[in-house]
DNA sequence: AATAAAATTGTAATCAATACAATGCGTATG
DNA sequence: CATACGCATTGTATTGATTACAATTTTATT
């Protein structure tokens, strides 16, 4: 898809949510939905701020938080030292390998969770998070 | 049950794991096994400085780092600022309320997540976090 | 074009977490 | 019993992500 038709089916989801389309809100927001990398500040910034020169990291942060606020992103806190986003909104966990560090999505059955013991509870936000080992870093620490 | 006793117990639960049951490193794990609180490291050292005065804050991150490595204790990053640790071992999930921000564990059947998505997958650990409202929450919104 | 409102920017400040060197303590050895 | 070694602890300095905030720029409105 041409960046151009991006633009305009991002910048109406955003006034979907009073917010108004900038161009950077618009970026920011192509970036997470181009990718599952789920990124960080950082990676957002670096990337984006080739193509949009007058960028700072602040906008980056205001604009994720506006996201987070408005249920058009969510925070991955997945690791302990760095926030990650997703802007994927469907029912979906993360699994995290401690060897390569990738982050990949999986998918499950969010009602299969019973929560019988949170009767009475509002529940808004589910975030399930798995860590382990990928099989490429299975398969070559067997070879060790 | 006396502070001497659960030494003693704490102690033989270190050896275990071949951790030298140093009066902190008891003191510390006694902290996160006798509350549910999944306490930060300021609230641990701020509670276990007034009985133990040299403690430092350092020592109170190392000790968890260590039973974290060692799998007696786990991180709760469900919130992003700050990082939580928890002894309890079992499955089980966390939910927080946005509003009076206390964490509560709930339990689920572990199982029920189905991950065929993560089939050829070393699954290690595995964390769950809810967030919205408690019932005492719910309770005093409505009535605004 | 003029004005108001909102978005963006850059710098400074905050704060959790780590690095690291120095000190203290317990255990084993002679 | 004294000494030496290894490990635990300590305190300070540093790092690095995030936020605060005031100034500037951009956008929308009349």
């Amino acid at each position: 898809m041409e960046l151009s038709s991006k633009v305009e089916i991002i910048g109406s989801m955003l006034l979907k949510e009073n917010i108004k389309p900038s161009y950077a809100r618009i970026r920011i927001m192509e970036y997470l939905l181009s990718r599952k990398s789920h990124p960080t500040v950082d990676e957002i910034y670096t990337a984006l701020v080739k193509e949009i020169p007058t960028l700072s990291k602040t906008t980056v942060y205001n604009t994720l938080n506006l996201f987070v606020k408005s249920n058009i992103a969510r925070v991955i806190t997945i690791e302990e030292n760095e926030t990650r986003y997703d802007a994927d909104m469907s029912c979906h966990g993360h699994f995290k390998c401690e060897s390569c560090k990738a982050i990949r999505d999986f998918s499950f059955k969010c009602a299969a969770i019973d929560t019988s013991d949170l009767d009475g509870f509002l529940i808004r936000e589910k975030n399930v998070y798995y860590y382990g080992l990928c099989p490429d870093c299975l398969a070559s620490e067997s070879q060790d």
